[in-house]
DNA sequence: GATGAATGAGCGTTCATTCAT
DNA sequence: GATGAATGAACGCTCATTCAT
């Protein structure tokens, strides 16, 4: 029976090479060599270069799920959770640069696949925020005009746009603990001053 | 003396064959045949096909900070001006399609040329965010602990996030102005409650 | 593990095109159809084309190299070895006409790699020719003033022209007995009679 | 009417270009650009690429004719007649490089239109070296038993070769007074010492 | 006659995928 | 199951040649 150990091994080799050249610039070959199989075992576990992408963010995601719900479960209080997310999420973008480069780029690879694979693991972690939020305007705490659809957007495509920008070069030195303290702050309080 | 009237049917056929296809996807004869050219005329006006796609964001990018810019000097008010921008933005977005796209997709293929361009028009883009903030902040209607350079990367990035959404499909069934306000609104006045 | 077989089709192959063609009319496909493996097979032989062309002389003139040597090894006489030399180059090149066409031809494709090369297993052969001289000269049956090193060019050069002008056409209706003897005659006993 | 000026602009530009890249790699582009013309204006005075080649040979090598000519007419010995073309062929290949260039390449691409060429202009020269054998044979200077259109072709050769070494590199150090004599000492006498 | 922008056929090379071992 | 040599379709780009101006 195929090993499921081998398959663990190819998506840890996947995300790599994804991570470093994009989903086109990868070489199937490149991704065995990091594996350290033969290109043909790959075929053993994946049906084709998209399905390996796609693996890879099953996974991948998965696991920044299972993370963020550990966490919060812990937690009551909806601003709090909030912060939890949004702090976890810069931190692991932070520390992993392949998962965060991943989401980056291939994400936003236009093609059916990934739109309909989205639909799926991606968006129950988008659901997480919109889950808190909702709690948040049940206990009064949140504004109840906001629409927990929109805003997971939001926030998620601010989240990302940081963690990119950290790994695109040196136009964001700033530190995960100065942007998270902003985004918290922008988020929660907004950008106008009491009086205004 | 090559025709710039060339020049432009290409962009503009290239512009859209990225957003259909993304640019790892498109070939040189798609653009080709769009543009009603013979494939090698693509090459009188460019060096190779990644110069094109670079063409396609310097032009495009260059009318998106041309068209900003004329609504923006006609206002003084940081608060109304950031409402500007961002419904500029947003219904530019829904409106032009193949620009939302190429911005999505290809901004993010990871690359060197890319980044290095990046620092160039695109980021011009976002420094009128930033300077619209410190206005604000000067006037004393934006709260002095928020940090300009930061705050454009979340502002862009929950903006592009929705963009995104609108041309992925059937998830965002939100119209402009719904979005529009809950964007104002999340970065105004923030999720909070007043009393909270 | 890549095939030793293969590599040696491949590289028949292409020193029949190659004469054929020539080395810019020849297309690797032409290669590939000739050595019956597929175009890309050809690229897990050799870096490129021009690789090709130099595996071709490597490999034909390396055997020029060991089937003269054998031959003049059983040899004293410098006088007998030189007609060895000559005759051995002139029966090659009427017989492997692929060969001949190969050196005559691709020897002369101005290329900077070609002309390093040249230094490599090339001039190897052509030094036999000059090795030949000394030792004769040392024997005293071949006069002193004589620069080996000219002189191997001037006898391949010689025997070279004799050989591209048999795979001409139909100017040169000469036996390579007949050449043989006019080259020996011409070299070894000089144009002028006797008495002149 | 077609400039016969623009004809021969074009012509040296070839030779120049032909020299430089050898025929294959030269662009008409570079011609054209050598000469001063436009791309097109060179098919109003030639047919295509190769017909280029064709001139330049017919142009250059009709000119070595004519002045080789010249300095045979004033001489009567035979033996001094070989030396004059020998070291006259000499000094034009050191002193023309991009003529001997032309030679050495071109002369080898192997092709249907270069074979029946050969049989024009290019054979007319070699014709004036048989022609001097033939004299010096009747002359009782030079040995019956040669047969001038072999020898033709061996001297040919022999000239042809030191040229093209001196043009590649840096393995042929030897002066043009150095290889004529080298020449004429092995033609004219022989490598065998007197006694031998 | 001169121009040079436009053409498009053509080729070297790559690489996802297959399959014999 | 694992291998990696073999495949061949596909594509970016070049450049000789044409032709409208």
């Amino acid at each position: 029976m195929k090993s499921p150990d081998k398959h663990r091994k190819i998506i840890r080799a996947a995300t790599k090479v994804f991570a470093k050249k994009g989903f086109f610039n990868a070489r199937i070959s490149d991704i065995a060599k990091e594996a350290k199989v033969a290109d043909g075992t790959i075929y053993l576990y994946f049906n084709n270069k998209f399905d390996i992408l796609l693996s890879v963010f099953e996974q991948e995601i998965g696991k920044l799920i299972d993370q963020v719900n550990l966490l919060l479960e812990k937690e009551e209080n909806p601003k709090v959770k909030l912060e939890i997310f949004i702090t976890n999420h810069l931190e692991e973008m932070k520390k992993n640069r392949y998962l965060a480069e991943v989401i980056h780029i291939e994400l936003r690879q236009t093609s059916k696949l990934i739109r309909e694979y989205r639909k799926n693991t991606f968006n129950e972690y988008l659901a997480i925020i919109a889950a808190i939020i909702e709690q948040g305007q049940e206990a009064g705490v949140f504004q109840k005009e906001i629409k927990a659809d929109i805003a997971k957007q939001i926030i998620f495509g601010a989240l990302d746009e940081i963690s990119r920008c950290w790994h695109i070069g040196n136009d964001c030195p700033y530190t995960t603990e100065e942007v998270r303290l902003q985004i918290i702050s922008l988020f929660q309080a907004g950008l106008l001053t009491p009086s205004a």
